[in-house]
RNA sequence: GGCGCUGUACCCAAGUGGCUAGGGGGAAGUCUGCAAAACUUUUUACUCCGGUUCGAAUCCGGACAGCGCCUCCA
């Protein structure tokens, strides 16, 4: 098996991937908060740490992934004064019910993608219990205290604060922008519980009502669900300070053992070259984005470029990705359709990536130099087919390998979308093809279609060209878009 | 002010101390009733200035430009 190299932004440098228990992965990726739809750069996030999944599964590890759901926070809170209009009776199940919505969509854009499922997708809001119980550890360590009933961390009890993100306290503390709080002991300390407010959700503890502050909830359920030590988090690069710097913080001071092993960070999405941001409301919605491109086009972008480079974006991009796409997709039809012929079948097994493409995605998961041993694999086929006798076996191999590299990724070949009409399938007559015409209908259904499409394919072959003409002009019309090939015709809807 | 990232041909984007990245676009050709697709050739680059080296775009130093984090953020 080859290497997989991995780059850990504790050390800032690319490390060899070993596992705390052989054969098996845990990995940890901080999720949405969900009181909004979610745009490009959540996208991002999740199709990079899906690719991750994915790929070490493919290299035979047992995986598994938690992806966490923050569905208590302030902004949940504020949006659900603003949407829900109960909010004054429950705040607690008003926010519970907005998270739910926004959460439902979520699911919906990261299925759209077509992002493998987590192997589990926790709530805050169902791990209160087990946050409680952290903080009122770190309370009997002395390494929290506790102000009226806002609980905050005490970061001089934990030396290596600033490791992760390269910073020492000092120079923190005087250039902090953080507010003045004359509770906290140091402007750093950061809050574990924020002590109930009048009109807002409240959970019991000991040490006072209140909810939880942001970064401990990361910190319960990854132990919870992995364990003190585990092997990868993950999430966007926004997130290393405070965040992460955090969590290290207060787990490693709860267990006192290693806490993630190995750091991964998207880079961010920008906007002529600004950060992709809510606060900047320069962001993108991807249910937006999906009316004017398909998810897996958009998917297909984002993996055009390593995960760890900024992404600047620009619709025309994504439109040329899109081209790119398309090209593989041309390669794969052509090919589909010699299986058919010469071969009865299209079904060709499983195939073998391609060595460059899995050397590509063990040197940190690069994505793009991937897809470059892919479209190398498609011309090397391309030119097999354009021979006058295209050998067998190596189409197949070839067809195989592409499928294989191409759903290891999450972007399985849309064959299905590419229909085939062999030049074998001919109509008798034009009786039924005139009809058809006649009636002038442009919602056609498929076999509708493969008819017109075998029609024209007679047509051809009796030099009716006009008639030919007649046909692709009513397919084009009708949204199909039609590619003649020596040994079939194609067709797919276009939208 | 601190920490960090980026700067590659027309555009996007990998990579690397000497060996073709790849895609899109442009140009020419092959093929072709139409429309495409596909193939071949072409468009060969590393922000700038020093240094190390037989050799650097790749390593080191410096400059310039852009960006991110240091406040919620994927």
């Amino acid at each position: 098996m080859t290497q997989l190299f991995i780059y850990n932004t504790l050390s800032r440098q690319k490390e060899i991937f070993n596992p705390v228990k052989p054969g098996e992965v845990s990995m940890y990726v901080c999720g949405p908060t969900v009181y909004d739809y979610c745009h490009l750069g959540h996208a991002r996030a999740a199709v990079s740490f899906d690719t991750v999944f994915r790929f070490l599964k493919y290299l035979g590890y047992q995986v598994t992934y938690v992806r966490n759901l923050t569905d208590v926070d302030d902004k949940i809170i504020k949006r659900s004064r603003e949407e829900m209009p109960d909010y004054e009776h429950d705040p607690k199940e008003a926010c519970r019910l907005l998270s739910e919505k926004y959460t439902h969509a979520f699911h919906e854009d990261m299925l759209a993608l077509n992002l493998l499922a987590p192997t589990m997708e926790p709530r805050a809001t169902e791990h209160i219990q087990e946050m409680i119980r952290m903080i009122e550890v770190l309370l009997k360590n002395g390494q929290a205290y506790n102000v009226g009933g806002n609980v905050y961390f005490d970061v001089s009890c934990f030396h290596e604060y600033g490791s992760l993100s390269g910073r020492n306290m000092e120079e923190m503390e005087t250039h902090s922008r953080l507010e003045e709080d004359p509770d906290k002991k140091n402007p750093l300390d950061f809050a574990l519980w924020k002590k109930s407010i009048p009109g807002e959700p409240f959970w019991e503890a000991s040490f006072g009502n209140g909810r939880p502050g942001w970064h401990i909830e990361c910190s319960a359920m990854s132990t919870k669900y992995l364990g003190d030590t585990f092997d990868l988090h993950g999430g966007g690069q926004d997130l290393i300070f405070p965040h992460h710097e955090n969590e290290i913080c207060q787990s490693r001071s709860f267990s006192g053992k290693r806490f993630a092993v190995y750091w991964m960070h998207n880079g961010m999405i920008t906007i002529h070259r600004e950060k992709m941001s809510k606060s900047l409301k320069n962001f993108k919605l991807l249910r937006e984005l999906f009316i004017e491109f398909r998810p897996r086009i958009i998917k297909f972008y984002l993996l055009s470029t390593h995960y760890r480079s900024p992404l600047d974006f620009d619709p025309g991009l994504i439109a040329k990705a899109g081209e790119g796409l398309e090209r593989i997709d041309n390669t794969l039809s052509r090919a589909k359709a010699f299986l058919l012929q010469k071969h009865g079948t299209s079904i060709v097994g499983e195939g073998e990536p391609d060595p460059e493409w899995v050397e590509a995605l063990c040197d940190d998961f690069n994505t793009p130099k991937g897809l470059g041993a892919v479209f190398s694999s498609c011309t090397r086929l391309n030119t097999l087919l354009a021979q006058g006798v295209a050998p067998l076996e190596e189409i197949k191999n070839y067809f195989a390998s592409i499928l294989k590299m191409m759903s290891l990724l999450g972007l399985e070949a849309e064959t299905d979308q590419i229909h085939t009409v062999l030049r074998s399938d001919f109509p008798s007559g034009f009786d039924a093809v005139m009809e058809l015409l006649a009636a002038k209908k442009h919602d056609l259904a498929d076999h509708e279609i493969h008819l017109l499409v075998a029609g024209r394919g007679l047509a051809k072959l009796r030099k009716d060209f006009k008639l030919a003409d007649e046909i692709r002009n009513h397919l084009t019309l009708s949204g199909i878009e039609l590619r003649d090939a020596a040994q079939a015709f194609y067709w797919k809807r276009n939208h």
